[in-house]
DNA sequence: AAATTGCATTTTGTATACAAAATACAAAAT
DNA sequence: ATTTTGTATTTTGTATACAAAATGCAATTT
């Protein structure tokens, strides 16, 4: 049995899961009592599940007024997106200068299922997008740099929604940052990494844009 | 005892003071009671404010142990110069890329006292480049952005032990960034921005070599 | 009918109580 | 003398209690 000394870490783990799946909606408000009543757990460990998730900007809390799961306007994803940029280029920086097999082969991995599949499952892909991204920041073993990157909540939300680009457009680009890296080309790969995310957030606004003008 | 919508807040300030000040010493535990009393409050808002420092990276949290003043090695400040280099370098490039004159006024502001100056306080120039670097962030309005600079705190403390780079070198540097945003130059204004961050990391690296090889 | 006021209810913020785990330390064993 | 074991103390983690603020709603006023 697994035995978690500290009791708001399965509940922030569950809450987690309920904003991202939408059991809990942007703009709801979090009724403490309530919520901790359902876990079958007081509002002290929750409160500090939801402190964790405030911070980790999915919730936002207004104080004597509640904590609420947090909305979100293009701004501020186009403007996660430019976080995004800056923390993976230095990434994608940091891997190709101090290049390393085991971190090549583990990023290529990622994708490797996809190479030779003609009829790519988007809900597979979607999944590996996510673990390639991740991976880049924790293959730093920059502890700071990996913390910030709580940018992948909002990321993993946005893609739950379908707005990403097809894998035939994907792939390759993820393929020119991994041998970028494998290269020992800092320059290329967080030339590579930014272009990359850059393309996605100009879609975001393009797509807007169009559904806006419908 | 203090007076607050929230106590946690002011409870919050007060601890980082104490943290930053050396009240609190890296490694310390954080007796709770011990503390609690001290500030004349309960563990509950302490808890709370405990907790944002440790989002913060003041505090490290082992769950059932403690909590205890975060304590930093060369590869963690290194780490954290890493990732401002990445991230002041992009908000650089923002505003230059969105260059408005309220904007590298206020940034100019920050040095204007020192221009003349012969004799600069180190003091003053101190806090004045703790101004530039968190404005420089803060003038872009990107909320996630500015969420991840929590590292001015890692910054003000290394800062605080005298380890900068002479306002005589320092000061150049400045205004070749606030330059390149003037005349709305991201390139330069992000390549600037970060070629000053990389230099001061690599002076941290060099006073780190010859402080142990003495 | 719309706006305002006052009261009951809900909900948050803080303090406190209590159980379980960690720690410190002394006594016993090797 | 050093290690081990058992026990008292401290400290954390969680639940609960309670006061103060926010909210909702009905009665009253305009």
């Amino acid at each position: 049995m697994i035995e978690h000394a500290d009791l708001s870490r399965p509940i922030y783990i569950r809450l987690k899961e309920m904003i991202l799946d939408g059991d809990l909606k942007p703009g709801e408000k979090i009724i403490q009592e309530k919520i901790a009543e359902t876990l079958g757990v007081s509002r002290t460990p929750l409160m500090k599940a939801l402190l964790t998730l405030e911070n980790e900007y999915l919730i936002e809390s207004i104080p004597r007024r509640g904590m609420f799961v947090k909305t979100r306007d293009l701004k501020e994803i186009i403007d996660v997106y430019i976080c995004r940029e800056a923390i993976e280029g230095m990434a994608a920086r940091l891997l190709a200068t101090y290049k390393n097999d085991n971190n090549t082969d583990a990023l290529k991995k990622c994708f490797t299922p996809f190479l030779e599949d003609e009829n790519i499952d988007s809900q597979t892909y979607t999944k590996a997008d996510e673990n390639f991204h991740k991976l880049l920041i924790k293959l730093t073993e920059n502890a700071p740099l990996d913390k910030i990157y709580f940018f992948s909540n909002i990321h993993d939300k946005v893609i739950g929604h379908g707005l990403v680009r097809p894998p035939e457009e994907t792939l390759e680009e993820h393929f020119k940052i991994i041998t970028a890296i494998e290269q020992g080309n800092p320059d290329d790969a967080e030339r590579y990494a930014r272009e990359h995310i850059r393309k996605s957030r100009e879609l975001l606004i393009d797509q807007y844009k169009n559904h806006k003008s419908e």
